[in-house]
RNA sequence: CGCGGGGUGGAGCAGCCCGGUAGCUCGUCAGGCUCAUAACCUGAAGGUCACAGGUUCAAAUCCUGUCCCCGCAC
């Protein structure tokens, strides 16, 4: 089929790939414009743009789609469908009604549960048994559109955003040909989604700081749910100051102490009913180390109160 | 030139301000103790202190430049 693709963020680049490989023609691949990223401000391209430069692939990155010329430049492309996974961007009606046969979604949740921004760490927060991921025909509402495909994925007790988001990644990436492949004979089923929305909203910076007070699985999910980004955090006492130390990964347990105590030499952290062992853990200005090696060059002994 | 932290035996760190013997917690190897051990004791190996210049009698430490890693912000 003629194709555009539209797509921003690493989870997006698989679905890509598995389009082009399944022979799709990619007439344009729209992603959001680079930007001032990381250290020293360097303006970077996006993952997906970056992916599709290496193919070849014409890649158009307007900073709106809602402009008057850059719809009618997207009418242009004289479209059988279009393909959309967390571009970043709304689409107007004009643009989804564009192509011959509609515009789809890969939406990482099990619609209604979690539409919007960041479903996988909100799923994971949450405390869902399960996830999953699905192809839908958009519609003008925020994904609310009908459900063509779906698969399912158990939440496991170690997963982290970031395991997950790379699972799904993959699923979703499989879903997208064979969902295509359904539409271009005109035998997709499409299912009005069913049950009680739920919108998974951005997460905001200062969320991501660790409380304490709450129950030692809360705290477990936070943590899991926030790694590797952007990290739920904490402070720890330092001769120097207090430092900043984000918790990747965790394990909740049921020792018992004063909210934020380090309860034994091994990082294990009491919450508000339970505890929690850090296993792998980043403090500002350095890499990601396990706890154990951590502790090695930042003691924590029993007693320390962490914040 | 957005702000900031850092590159020291295999791992994680201290030492740097106030130049002068390479330190700490582990790991590894050998031996010992022990019914036994991830425990304990003794001993050993292992480092051009990121790289390149400079200052100095002397540089991990002071000065200049380069490379790399990371946190914030996004």
């Amino acid at each position: 089929m003629r194709l555009a693709f539209m797509g921003t963020p690493d989870f997006a680049v698989r679905a890509l790939a598995e389009l082009v490989t399944a022979g799709h023609e990619i007439v344009a691949v729209y992603s959001q414009p680079p930007k001032p990223r990381g250290r020293g401000q360097q303006l970077s391209p996006s993952p997906v743009h970056a992916f599709a430069d290496g193919l070849g692939l014409e890649v158009r990155t307007p900073v709106s789609m809602k402009a008057a010329e850059e719809i009618a430049a997207f009418q242009a492309l004289d479209l059988d469908a279009v393909v959309v996974v967390a571009y970043g961007q709304i689409l107007k009606r004009e643009v989804l009604e564009a192509p011959r046969l509609g515009c789809f979604n890969l939406h990482a949740s099990l619609l209604p549960r979690w539409r919007g921004a960041a479903p996988i760490q909100r799923a994971l927060m949450a405390g869902d048994p399960v996830t999953g991921v699905q192809v839908m025909r958009m519609s003008e509402g925020l994904d609310e559109g009908a459900i063509i495909l779906s698969e399912v994925t158990p939440i496991e007790w170690d997963d982290t955003a970031g395991t997950l988001t790379d699972r799904l990644a993959i699923i979703g990436a499989s879903l997208l040909p064979r969902a295509l492949a359904a539409i271009e004979r005109g035998g997709a089923t499409e299912t009005a989604q069913e049950g009680e929305a739920t919108y998974a909203k951005k997460i905001m910076p200062e969320e991501a700081r660790i409380d304490w007070t709450r129950t030692g699985p809360e705290v477990d999910r936070h943590i899991r749910g926030l790694s590797p980004f952007p990290g739920a955090w904490f402070e720890a006492p330092s001769p120097k100051g207090p430092v900043r130390v984000k918790a990747l990964i965790s394990q909740v347990s049921p020792a018992a102490g004063k909210d934020g105590e380090v309860i034994d030499d091994g990082l294990l952290v009491a919450c508000g009913e339970g505890a929690v062992r850090l296993t792998r853990v980043q403090r500002e200005g350095k890499g990601p180390q396990d706890g154990v090696d951590f502790l090695r060059g930042f003691p924590l002994p029993e007693g320390t109160m962490l914040g």
